[in-house]
DNA sequence: CTGAAAGCGCTTACAG
DNA sequence: CTGAAAGCGCTTACAG
């Protein structure tokens, strides 16, 4: 064990300022009254001795710890990574300490680290909930009064406030854009995990134009986007060109995207659903001997650093991850302070951004190209 | 102020269970003897009433609250992203809860962090030490028996642990494969930031052959190694080959590029001091017409996710980060449990990766190319 | 404005 | 093996 100082009390700051531990309380954790002049004392006695205060005894007595918990997918990932960076600015901006853990997409993890962050008290938590029908253990936090803010995936019928893009709307303005430019064959790489259905059952289902995706996982709400699209523009839709890697991993995407570039009747034009795809996506075009954008179009969803000094640079659609992390942190700290108005949904609107990775498509063999703008 | 539910203490339970608050202690804290027939009624009292401890109130005893606390330079960074995850994997495994924090390079910040970690009594610290020589916050966290953990970079004469990478050896074999494929004027990017001396200065340091850089920032031990590489080879040294960004910023390094790229006498190849001097040294070679690697050869401190997969594939050299805050992790528990031996270093390979960014130069109007392998 | 006392939810000697 | 008592370092009523 290592011989930790047994650190200066409150009592040793009260006893040489001659006070009370009561008084010194009051001006070290500044509540309640006290005199200048005890407060004179007190201060110089604390400065002499070189107090810190214990916030874990503070905490014991107020039932608050300042602190909040987040539970990531993986914080290693440029998107969690941005939304940590949001939240952390907000929770040191108020004095806040933030502990952070990691599901690796995983609900055993995820519970676990639930429970971690229940036993060290974190007076709320921001959760990327990773399985959207398994929500009992948040349920019981919501349950035991302790806020929970979801971000980016949301589990049904949790009453808790939540943070996200309008993913439909990001992958719909992408998809139209590559039919806009005459593509009549676009693939889409996405992670497509949860789900009972079929791609071809999905896409009956989201062809209705009541279909509401709103409560669904992310990738689903941009495969309904991209369907939207193929609607609006007439175009039919084909249930080959959805390389589906139901595992969030590059690896997965590289397949499904070799998979789908082998093809004979390749798609003309790619739409990856988030940064991970993408990275599948782009290693299996380098292997390929396929050009961007002559050969092949490509938009992201989700915008890298790197994405924007490549050659091509590559057109994405950009999400305020950064801003999800502030807004999510800052709900959260409302309901901690007391706010306790009706469930909040902060849906944020992503961004286009044109850079050169989309072309028109050139004529495949055996395949008739017409360009019909919307 | 949210109402949180008072929550079941060990009270309740022993109440229920019909036991003392001691015996009941001793089942859920599984400390102390307890016999078979009492346990099983704590647990199961335990398990009705949804017992869950509160670790503040071990923690005050106990003295330790199994929690580390981490102040990274920016979590956002890939490196820093990388190395968290690293201590995040450790940290879980022994039950260890992450507080983590941002110092954004700057001392004021980082004294900050220090102390609300400190205030949360965290039993232990990583940290990436923003100045070499501002390090009295740190001394008194050593003095008061919190054992701290340097990652990356370290304050002269702390008598702390340190885990990094070998940057000279780094730098070193990157810079004499650049000599070996016969290039001559080798342009650096990098911060160096702190040091009172000149480039100029540095050269004439670093040229002797006795001189240790091992207590430097990692940018000024990469150029070390730059500078032998240089000796070795035989080849002179040009202080006007090396931007210096000063600031850890990507823009930085991008305005230092352009500056280096657009001179008459240009260099034939870059090599970039980490990450974000990368990113802004790539975008400023997007913005000229320089084809990689004929025209400029380019290879990269630290291995980042996309160098793979774009074209051409970077060059780099790959530094083992999850490892590295593994390590660090490890390395602090150990302090934590006691481990009083002597300061440890622990300094990691680097691995060169050869991608494509490095082709023979091309001879340039006015200069004569000779290759000369070593 | 100040102090003596109680108490937050646990763990730790100490008897038995 | 078990329980009564004390106590970790603070804050909170409650008198005065």
């Amino acid at each position: 064990m290592s011989k930790k100082k047994t650190g200066v009390t409150i009592t040793d700051v009260a006893r040489l300022a001659g006070v009370s531990t009561a008084t010194a309380g009051r001006v070290l954790g500044d509540y309640g009254y006290s005199s200048r002049e005890k407060r004179e004392k007190v201060l110089s006695a604390a400065q002499a001795l070189g107090y810190r205060p214990n916030l874990l005894a503070r905490s014991l007595i107020t039932g608050r710890t300042k602190t909040i918990g987040v539970v990531a997918g993986d914080i290693q990932s440029p998107f969690y990574a941005s939304i940590l960076r949001g939240i952390s600015d907000v929770a040191e901006r108020n004095d806040f300490g933030l502990i952070i853990t990691n599901s690796d997409e995983n609900i055993e993890h995820e519970i676990r680290s639930v429970r971690l962050l229940l036993e060290k008290q974190v007076d709320g938590m921001i959760v990327s909930p990773c399985d959207p029908e398994g929500g009992e253990h948040l349920v019981s936090v919501v349950a035991a009064g302790i806020p929970i803010v979801q971000i980016d995936r949301q589990v049904h019928s949790l009453g808790a406030d939540f943070v996200g893009v309008d993913n439909k709307q990001g992958a719909h303005d992408a998809v139209a854009r590559l039919l806009a430019q005459g593509h009549r064959r676009i693939g889409m790489i996405g992670e497509l995990g949860y789900g009972d259905w079929s791609i071809e059952e999905f896409f009956a289902l989201a062809s209705a134009p009541s279909y509401a995706s709103d409560s669904l996982y992310p990738s689903w709400q941009r495969l309904h986007g991209y369907v939207e699209a193929h609607r609006e523009a007439g175009v039919p839709l084909d249930p080959m060109l959805i390389g589906r890697s139901r595992s969030y991993s590059a690896q997965g995407a590289q397949h499904q995207a070799q998979m789908l570039l082998s093809n004979k009747s390749r798609p003309t034009a790619l739409f990856t659903a988030d940064g991970l795809m993408t990275e599948g996506t782009m290693a299996a075009v380098a292997e390929s001997d396929l050009a961007l954008p002559d050969d092949l179009s490509v938009i992201c969803f989700d915008d890298l650093d790197w994405m924007g000094f490549v050659r091509p640079r590559l057109d994405a659609v950009a999400q305020p991850r950064g801003a999800m992390g502030e807004a999510a942190a800052q709900l959260l700290l409302d309901r901690i302070a007391g706010n306790d108005e009706p469930e909040k949904r902060i849906v944020m609107r992503t961004r286009q951004i044109v850079r050169g990775s989309v072309a028109p498509p050139r004529a495949l063999p055996g395949q008739a190209v017409s360009v019909t703008g919307q």
